[in-house]
RNA sequence: GCCCGGGUGGCGAAAUCGGCAGACGCAAAGGACUUAAAAUCCUUUUUCCGGCAACGGGAGUGUGGGUUCAAGUCCCACCCCGGGCACCA
């Protein structure tokens, strides 16, 4: 057949349109094979995708589509986390209303998935803003309400003037909003939803073991700092005079002999009883210029109360002071000082003039002296100074004195995290509505399940901050009581969209069912998900909610499962020419404008090519231009060898198979192991490479069995280019129907180990040898060779390695 | 400050178990084809020294030390870059 010319456009348009209403990549429901999950994150529906997008769906795709050849019944879905404040933002800028925003962005860019030719069940796909989904965030909300897993307090929070709303911890990165970089976060106390994550903190941290094997270590490593366990005791100090307790947590009861003085947070409710006049005016500042600084670069400020409290095992009046590093969201809000063994308390106390007394000393080591001491002694040692106590190792002393503490009832062992319960009042629109209503005779009252789903009104006027648009909206508050049926109002604040986040993957398994969430039997069949791949950027986001909401629907009792994903792969970051992508640099690369230059097949090769897929990747159009040669080539080839070659068998055959199956079995590791995409490509490349300099020279049915394998093994990486090519031998299609070729290891063997001759360890010659030739033979022929002889002359040989098949190095002297 | 990653040609990178450093690609230079250009194909390309040349020799994976017959890979110390955490008691 004559060489035929590249021509991405006409090759990919035709394709898609053949695929565009096809029911293709289904997945089975009653099947005979081993499943297989492979998920990435769903994308907020922002209205175009770009090759920051289309790398984490490359990645999942390839192996989609390896594992369907590998005979599996894979779940591979997509859908819009299309709840959220950019599209209430666009609807202030430009005057559209967010549902018809959100819509028209899901439909371009499910037209640019589809053009990337991505093998997606769009049978099962998932919205977060159509009401048959979030109905189930609202019954979720329903029965965890019931079970006291939501509840509603008055709180300070996070605020982001800029969003107009509240945000949870986590969403807040330095102190500003994760969207406003720049934006510093205000505390206010407002009425708020919260969920109980912390009911399940030990858990959630305990199931880090069970992710070990399939999660990356920094995750996991992420996600238990933000958890943040830690175990110790609660002691309480009474108050001289009014004989209150103050209760402190601490970590080091082994120092409480050190103990100087009796540290308060300027927001402790003790803190109002025991100051007064002027210095109320210190504390409100202290509390407001810690507000405005945000964290990190706040020197320390404290103010002495007047009074004292009593170290119940010294039995020592210690000053009570209010210092600002204390924090009242932490503990218990108080803190005993021991500077001596603590920097930050070393710190305040040196600041302030209070005493600094050691009292363990480091096991091989003496007390530290305090003329010297510039720093705290923080280590676990030997406690001394410490009446009966003293000489106890401080493990030992703080199981010893915590036992007292409980015995006599002023402590106990504690266990505090850092982690805090997640907060998911909204102020704002577009979100599902938290479905509760507020009667002035029953109080909150929870809608009935029956009256599910509340609907978001839509055509609503937006604009204004501060209070969730939805006020504004009477025939939407304005509900009578379902309990008594006098007038109340409707809960106007929305849900964090990280809840929508938490459990779509489990939609997918069920998406149209309009009776339950989903079937747990699709759930006990498709769950954990297998291979679950998305941007680091969500390590303690949406990741650590999504394990909550696992755990908390198999208490319910609809799952069984209690991690939601077996594996997680993060991908790193896509930039472009060294530079990270952003709109206002204007270097972000879309798929439409990548695609009409390159295509889809030459930008998914290129992005699996160009690193691996955990590194960052560069993009240029240079390294593109690279991979469209490489599918071009490849196009050529094909198309100019299918059907030529003679009969016979011939010496190129031998080579060009041995090369083939070589390329094969790298891929196949590839996906089996570490997904190092990048050198399966460049084994394509480089058997490309072989086969132009042997294709005259190749018989017709080495030719036939190159052709056929070669197509099946870029089906994953560039499905247009294999289907074209599959076409082209007329094969019947599709190749993704196809099974993966098994590489033949006989095949695959080199005909004759290369063996290296090294002296000292450096390189002097090779040679070639029959596999598994015996190390004595190897070593007789190396030290009888004729180039390394004269290096041997004069030298007395001292030792000779032999690795076999491989080195032979000889050492001398 | 603490905890993770990472540092290899002009550039993106490879080297999976301690055994030939630089596979594969980009860029560059030279050549073929062409009236010319593009496209395509061929050759060279870590660096220094010697040689007209095939070739030979030395150095080389952030820096300094160590282990080993052998180190990009293991150990110790340090420097730089990226990320996470940071008054969490």
């Amino acid at each position: 057949m004559p060489e035929k010319q590249y021509d991405h456009n006409q090759i990919e348009l035709k394709w898609s349109e053949r695929w565009a209403n096809a029911p293709l990549f289904q997945a089975e429901e009653n099947s005979s094979k081993p499943k297989f999950y492979v998920l990435e994150m769903l994308p907020y529906p922002s209205g175009t995708l770009h090759i920051g997008h289309i790398r984490n769906y490359t990645i999942g795709d390839a192996l989609a589509r390896y594992k369907r050849m590998r005979g599996f019944n894979v779940l591979h879905p997509m859908g819009w986390d299309a709840f959220g404040l950019p599209a209430e933002n666009a609807a202030i800028a430009n005057n559209r209303d967010p549902y018809e925003w959100t819509r028209y962005n899901i439909e371009n860019m499910k037209r640019q998935h589809r053009r990337m030719g991505f093998s997606y069940d769009w049978s099962r796909e998932v919205t977060t803003c159509d009401p048959e989904y979030y109905r189930w965030n609202q019954w979720f909300f329903l029965k965890m309400l019931e079970r006291g897993l939501a509840y509603r307090k008055n709180a300070l929070v996070n605020w982001c003037t800029e969003c107009g709303t509240v945000l949870a911890n986590e969403q807040v990165v330095d102190g500003c909003c994760w969207r406003h970089e720049s934006t510093p976060v205000e505390q206010r106390a407002i009425e708020q939803w919260f969920l109980r994550i912390t009911d399940y903190a030990d858990e959630l941290l305990a199931g880090i073991k069970d992710l070990e094997d399939g999660w990356p270590e920094r995750v996991l490593l992420m996600q238990r700092n933000w958890i943040g366990r830690s175990e110790g005791a609660e002691i309480d100090f009474h108050l001289e005079g009014s004989g209150k307790p103050i209760r402190v947590f601490t970590t080091r009861v082994d120092t409480i002999y050190g103990a100087t003085c009796v540290i308060l947070a300027p927001e402790h409710p003790l803190v109002a009883e025991l100051v007064s006049g002027e210095a109320k005016v210190q504390v409100k500042q202290m509390i407001d210029s810690r507000a405005a600084k945000g964290p990190g670069d706040i020197e320390k400020e404290g103010l002495f109360t007047g009074s004292y409290a009593v170290n119940p095992f010294s039995g020592e009046k210690l000053p009570v002071w209010i210092g600002n590093f204390v924090l009242m969201g932490y503990g218990t809000g108080a803190i005993m000082a021991v500077p001596a063994h603590d920097q930050r308390d070393f710190e305040f106390c040196k600041q302030y003039n209070i005493a600094i007394r050691p009292v363990v000393r480091p096991v091989d080591g003496a007390l530290a002296e305090l003329v010297t001491m510039k720093e705290a002694f923080g280590d676990d040692g030997v406690v001394e100074h410490s009446g009966s106590y003293s000489g106890l190792s401080s493990a030992e002393a703080r199981r010893v004195m915590t036992a007292k503490a409980e015995a006599e009832n002023f402590g106990k062992a504690a266990v505090t995290f850092r982690i805090k319960d997640w907060g998911i009042s909204r102020q704002r629109y577009w979100g599902t509505p938290i479905p509760v209503i507020y009667c002035p005779k029953c109080g909150m009252v929870p809608v009935p399940e029956s009256d599910l789903p509340v609907v978001l009104p839509l055509k609503v006027p937006i604009g204004g901050k501060g209070r969730s648009p939805l006020e504004n909206v009477p025939e939407f508050v304005n509900i009578a009581c379902p309990k008594c049926g006098e007038p109340a109002r409707r809960e106007t604040d929305t849900m964090d969209t990280f809840v929508d986040s938490s459990w779509y993957f489990y939609r997918y398994c069920d998406p149209h069912n309009s009776s339950a969430p989903f079937d747990s039997k699709k759930i006990a069949y498709w769950f954990p998900i297998d291979q679950y791949i998305g941007g680091v950027e969500h390590a303690i986001l949406h990741l650590i909610y999504s394990r909550f909401w696992t755990k908390m629907m198999r208490d319910l009792g609809l799952i069984s499962n209690s991690e939601p994903a077996k594996r997680l792969f993060t991908q790193g970051m896509v930039i472009k020419d060294g530079a990270k992508m952003s709109k206002s640099k204007g270097n972000v690369v879309s798929a439409d404008e990548m695609i009409e230059r390159f295509g889809a097949d030459t930008g998914r090769v290129f992005e699996l090519f160009a690193t691996s897929p955990e590194r960052e990747m560069d993009w240029t159009d240079a390294g593109a231009n690279g991979a469209y040669g490489f599918i071009s080539r490849v196009y050529r080839f094909v198309t100019r060898n299918f059907g030529q070659g003679g009969s016979e068998p011939t010496a190129a055959d031998k080579k060009a198979l041995r090369k083939l199956h070589q390329t094969l079995r790298q891929i196949t590791d590839d996906f089996e192991g570490r997904w190092h995409f990048n050198t399966s490509i460049a084994a394509l490349m480089g058997l490309m490479n072989v086969l132009t300099d042997l294709e005259k020279d190749l018989s017709a049915p080495a030719i036939a069995e190159i052709l056929e394998k070669l197509t099946l093994m870029l089906e994953p990486f560039a499905p247009y280019l294999a289907e074209e090519l599959w076409e082209e031998q007329g094969r019947e299609g599709p190749v993704f129907g196809h099974a993966w070729p098994e590489y033949d290891p006989e095949l695959a063997r080199e005909e004759e180990a290369e063996v290296v001759i090294q002296v000292n360890g450096k390189l002097r010659g090779r040679i070639n040898v029959a596999f598994g030739t015996p190390r004595e033979t190897l070593e007789k022929l190396v030290l009888g060779d004729t180039k390394v002889r004269p290096l041997l002359d004069g030298k007395q040989v001292v030792k000779v390695i032999v690795v076999q098949d491989k080195l032979v190095n000889i050492v001398v002297k």
